[in-house]
DNA sequence: CGAAGTAGCTAATGTCGTTAGCTGTAGACT
DNA sequence: AGTCTACAGCTAACGACATTAGCTACTTCG
């Protein structure tokens, strides 16, 4: 009898393609191992059990999402950094709604999980779309949390079947990016507050 | 040994205010049995399953849910509707996360499954929200999806502990609606269409 | 080539949702 | 009141699934 040569990560991805396919509330180990043709026992050799493989699935998952929207972006600004990267955001979620859904079903377990770092990257990421417009420093975290919350909301509904039957859901996304895009510049001119924009850096704290 | 005199209502009840305490994710039948002073078989003569209970929760949900919008806007229209709408809104789920991931989870099952009206009846919350912006009908769709983008979206990342230790949420809150508020006011400004804004009737469509 | 470490397996356990079948109660009908 | 029917709730049992214990054999390192 062979060996299959499993690793934390193998699994971790296999689990992620399989909850994109049949959901994440349908995570169950035996499946994975089905998958990748292993009893179900031999997959606590690697993972410690369903909910650490939950949550590795998380931290692959917002690394991947920080880099979708870091590769859309690249070098842009402002209104097309914006576009750009909220499109890329809402594929990813498309793509991977299994993921996502573990992403957002995940607690950080303490303070140097790897959880934290990942879901960093992607507050970094939704802060560097907002870099192009010049907002005033103190409305830079309502601004970020603002981007977070239309995004996430838009994404979970999305993946979960929010929008049903409806086919003009791309018209209402472009149109409320440039909702939002207009409201910066908005924001922007009636502040003439004119300081160098200095990176936000909101750490774990949103 | 005397009867407890249980209904699918009461069931529901009681399992609705268990979610809210110990999470959606934790709904189990011992438990609201134990609640309810029953054994857990029992409840199988009101409920069908656990599938079920969780689906009678999610209808509960989205009808108190729109109560209390339609109850937080009543004779107000535009800026003030809005805001207070959404703070009712943004309170509900914070006093009822359990419920409302409930109804987040939840899919109707046929064309005449009670949760399309509870549905419908948030979503018709929501439009009511809107009434006062005389928006340019054929954006009306796309403004009544941002709003509940929105609303879904804040909704659920603070249910889900989104917002770490964060302290100043109320102040993003109001922000962001102060935000949207702004861009609706400019929207109607841009369109001279001065047409009656008929009543938009999403339906299940959203 | 021998020994240690370990990946994967079989067998067994506990929890939980669900079903089957029984019993006593609450309300209806005479 | 007395009886009869409907059914709420119970006990017992089953099945699915996550998890643990302990064994076997492959792989690698010296």
């Amino acid at each position: 009898m062979p060996r299959a040569g499993l690793t934390a990560a193998t699994v971790t991805e296999a689990a992620a393609a399989l909850v994109d396919e049949v959901g994440f509330d349908q995570l169950g180990i035996g499946l994975v191992a089905e998958r990748l043709g292993v009893k179900t026992p031999s997959l606590y050799k690697h993972v410690t059990g369903q909910t650490d493989l939950a949550h590795r699935i998380a931290i692959l998952a917002m690394n991947q999402c920080a880099d979708a929207i870091r590769d859309a972006i690249q070098g842009r600004s402002g209104t097309e950094a914006l576009a750009r990267g909220a499109q890329a955001m809402r594929t990813f979620v498309k793509d991977h709604h299994g993921r996502y859904a573990a992403a957002n079903a995940a607690r950080p377990t303490g303070p140097d999980d790897p959880l934290i770092d990942a879901l960093n990257r992607v507050v970094d990421s939704w802060a560097a779309m907002l870099h192009g417009y010049r907002i005033d420093p103190d409305q830079q975290i309502h601004a970020l949390r603002m981007l977070r919350t239309v995004l996430h909301g838009y994404a979970s509904l999305e993946a979960a079947g929010g929008f049903q039957f409806a086919t003009d859901i791309d018209d209402s996304f472009t149109w409320m990016i440039d909702f939002i895009d207009h409201g910066l510049q908005e924001t922007t001119a009636t502040s003439t507050n004119s300081a160098p924009s200095s990176r936000a850096a909101p750490g774990v704290t949103l």
